[in-house]
RNA sequence: GGAGAGGUGGCAGAGUGGUCGAUUGCGGCGGCUUGCUAAGCCGUUGAGUGGGUUAUUACCCGCUCCCAGGGUUCGAAUCCCUGCCUCUCCGCCA
């Protein structure tokens, strides 16, 4: 949501803004609202004024025990023009925050203007691996070795589920818990600084890019004294109520694509919306800023109307666990902690070897919420393709109006402002999945395990059949 | 699931129809004191919103907010109804 002041003051950005991102909110209408509900809030406090007073005269009469009855009498008629006069505030504020809901954050002024064509690719990392045989697609590798069943998760619980078993759910884990130890800064601690894959393990004389040093994270350089280094370990629920899912941004524009429970509760899309939720209506202090988490949730969504390629193997599921990072940061400093938390993300990917580029998302193809995003994304040698692995924004003040999360800042007279909030996927765990069999695969259809995770695999160093 | 109690400012905790946005304590902030010294004293201290003065900082006036939503009343933190949440006891159960 944005904030009613500014669209007054900057009503040609915000229409730009609802232009460029493909939306269709009527901002004149929106201001022409605003200026009648402003005509009427100035005639109730009015009489509201005049009501306080003579209700002061009268308690003052009475206990003086003079005759106050003429008063109460003229009041009458007062008390129930209020009472009008309220409602007719309530119709008229009902129609404006409906509209406001709909307008969409602001993109930054760097971020491209247009559709999927404007995107900027912004860096690579590595090389697409090279194969002396044709890969196979992940579905294939899965069900070859037993790890991999989408037949049976059909069977259970329908399409665009999936099962995990044997090394195929233990890689996944192992995937998860690297990710939560490199993000809370715990990895270098447990297995020290990995090395260089080792040439023996390939069987088929493979090349590079599947070779690369590894850099680990957390890249020092980029933090500055008295930043966190790492971020906090959080579990939360995976149900949440209305105000939440509004909150972060999901209703009403997404109602469609999430599950609703009987009781009226939500299934949640990403871990964002509860760990953005932590400190709704909270005013924080401003020296616990920036705080950084991390979790690790199921993500639930409906997917309406995707199918056909896109939805083959396990590349888009209804049920998938993620691995979320949310920043809570001074208004001042959240454009340099997206930077920082891109380059967390990326960390993974590198350490895990997976080739990767980074994609600057244009105005038409970036989130209602967010102000300037940027998607990672993997390589995927089965498919043939890149797939999103994450998505990292900085959603400035926008999810922090909506879900009212404020700090006290001391350098302005303890003024109460809005926080900033950002998140990024890191990572997704299906693509993740994807691009790490695909991408380690081997004529003979087994998978060379990256060294990093052999530690969370107690050694093992190969996945076969 | 059954029975009871309760939801007030950063926290604790008064207030049961008329200057109550709310006593008081703690905490925070500012100042004074400097031999009551890991202290004392004084002052100050909520948020939102409409308008005004001042190009900012700031200040002034009004209104709203004592869980949420309705109702009673000239007037509600205070009375009534509904919902949500918390706590205690009982039952059930990973």
């Amino acid at each position: 949501m944005l904030d009613l002041d500014f669209i007054r003051n900057n009503p040609d950005a915000v229409k730009k803004a609802v232009r460029d991102k493909n939306e269709k909110s009527d901002v004149d209408a929106i201001l022409k609202i605003d200026a009648e509900r402003r005509q009427v809030i100035t005639e109730l406090d009015n009489l509201r004024h005049q009501r306080n007073q003579t209700s002061e005269e009268i308690a003052r009469l009475k206990k003086e025990k003079k005759d106050a009855d003429k008063l109460i009498q003229s009041m009458k008629s007062v008390g129930e023009r209020i009472k009008i006069m309220e409602k007719q505030l309530e119709e008229i504020d009902k129609p404006l925050r409906e509209q406001l809901y709909w307008i969409p954050n602001v993109p930054a002024s760097d971020v491209p203007v247009g559709g999927a064509a404007a995107n900027v690719e912004v860096r690579q990392w590595g090389q697409p691996p090279a194969f002396n045989f044709t890969p196979q697609s992940h579905w294939l590798l899965g069900q070859q070795l037993k790890i991999l069943d989408l037949e049976r998760a059909t069977k259970i619980s329908g399409g665009g589920f999936m099962i995990l078993k044997g090394a195929g759910a233990a890689l996944e884990r192992a995937l998860i818990n690297f990710m939560l130890d490199v993000h809370t800064g715990q990895h270098s601690r447990k297995v020290g600084i990995a090395l260089p894959l080792k040439d023996s393990l390939f069987n088929d004389g493979i090349s590079q890019p599947r070779k690369v040093g590894i850099s680990l994270i957390p890249n020092d350089s980029l933090f500055n004294k008295g930043i966190p280094q790492h971020y906090q370990e959080i579990n939360l629920p995976y149900l949440v109520n209305q105000k939440s899912m509004f909150a972060t941004g999901q209703l009403p524009k997404l109602a469609d694509d999430m599950y609703q429970t009987a009781e009226q509760s939500w299934l949640i899309p990403t871990g964002e919306v509860p760990l953005t939720n932590i400190f709704r209506d909270e005013i924080l202090d401003s020296d616990t800023l920036p705080r950084y988490y991390v979790t690790a949730t199921p993500c639930f969504r409906r997917e309406a109307g995707s199918h056909g390629k896109e939805t083959r193997g396990i590349n888009r599921v209804h049920q998938f666990n993620k691995v979320e990072l949310v920043k809570f940061v001074h208004p001042d400093t959240s454009f340099d902690e997206l930077e920082k938390l891109v380059t967390n993300a990326e960390s993974i990917l590198q350490a895990l070897g997976l080739h990767y580029r980074v994609i600057k998302l244009s105005t038409g193809e970036m989130s209602f919420a967010s102000a300037k995003t940027y998607d990672l994304e993997a390589w995927a040698p089965g498919l043939g393709r890149y797939l999103e692995v994450s998505s990292c924004g900085n959603f400035t003040d926008f999810q922090a109006r909506r879900a009212n999360i404020k700090f006290r800042d001391p350098a302005q007279a303890g003024q109460v402002k809005f926080v900033h909030t950002l998140n990024g996927s890191g990572l997704a765990l299906p693509r993740t999945l994807i691009c790490l069999l695909e991408t380690y695969q081997q004529s003979d259809g087994s998978i060379v395990i990256p060294e990093i995770l052999r530690p969370y695999l107690n050694g093992q160093e190969l996945i076969k059949s």
